[in-house]
DNA sequence: TCGACATTTCGAGAACTGTCGAATTGATTA
DNA sequence: TAATCAATTCGACAGTTCTCGAAATGTCGA
């Protein structure tokens, strides 16, 4: 009950409610520096970016690679669109939007409680 | 926390501008769960928080919540006011803020590069 | 000063995480 | 089919972090 004054910082997609747990993965997923630079990368590039830029700019092993991409995808940060022997890294921005929102309102007065 | 030898100012006021290293700090200390959810309880205290009720809302001992006080401090999420005995939370909404205006820049098109 | 309370520091154990080499799976091409 | 490239999984190691009990430090009132 008393879900008033809901009126978060704009989103231009849906940007779900996060749980508690659900925002923890989503902090964790980004709180590792090289997983927040590939995340920088994959945000920043016009089209999708294949798994051998990401593994170049980042300048880490195959299986380290690997292991970021799944985190980032389990936390539900990106999209692995998977054609061929090729991967491609989307991003999902609402997820993004969703956690800034939360940190936002926090930081209102009174932590924007209802 | 590791080496950061990034000497900036620490402004309390307006959203300063997150470094690589410094952001990195900062979604560290957010991505604790408990140490959220005491951010989240100083966040929506109207008056400052004390150590005792930060204690009693997270069931923890004391040298835990110590520790996470002190991370808490260190990433500038929060200051701690001690008077006397006892030490009182304050949120810093602006280093909070800056966080967050950085995600929501990410999730922009293209990552809002410029 | 002493005793009670608040907080920190110390030390250690347990659990987690990032990293990589090696082996594996999967897809494409010759 | 064989060869090759892309990506994942496995196993292990090192470093980090969370957690707490015990001891120490700091503060206040009697």
């Amino acid at each position: 009950m008393t879900k008033t004054a809901q009126s978060e910082p704009k989103s231009t997609s849906a940007a779900p409610r996060l749980t508690r747990a659900r925002r923890t993965a989503l902090l964790k997923a980004l709180a590792d520096p090289r997983r927040f630079e590939l995340l920088e990368r994959i945000a920043k590039s016009s089209c999708p970016l294949g798994c051998a830029q990401a593994k170049s700019a980042l300048a880490i092993s195959p299986a380290t690679l690997s292991h970021h991409i799944k985190e980032l995808e389990t936390a539900g940060l990106i999209r692995v669109e998977r054609v061929g022997k090729f991967h491609f890294l989307h991003l999902q921005p609402a997820v993004l939007e969703a956690l800034a929102g939360l940190l936002c309102s926090l930081a209102q007065p009174n932590g924007a409680q209802g």
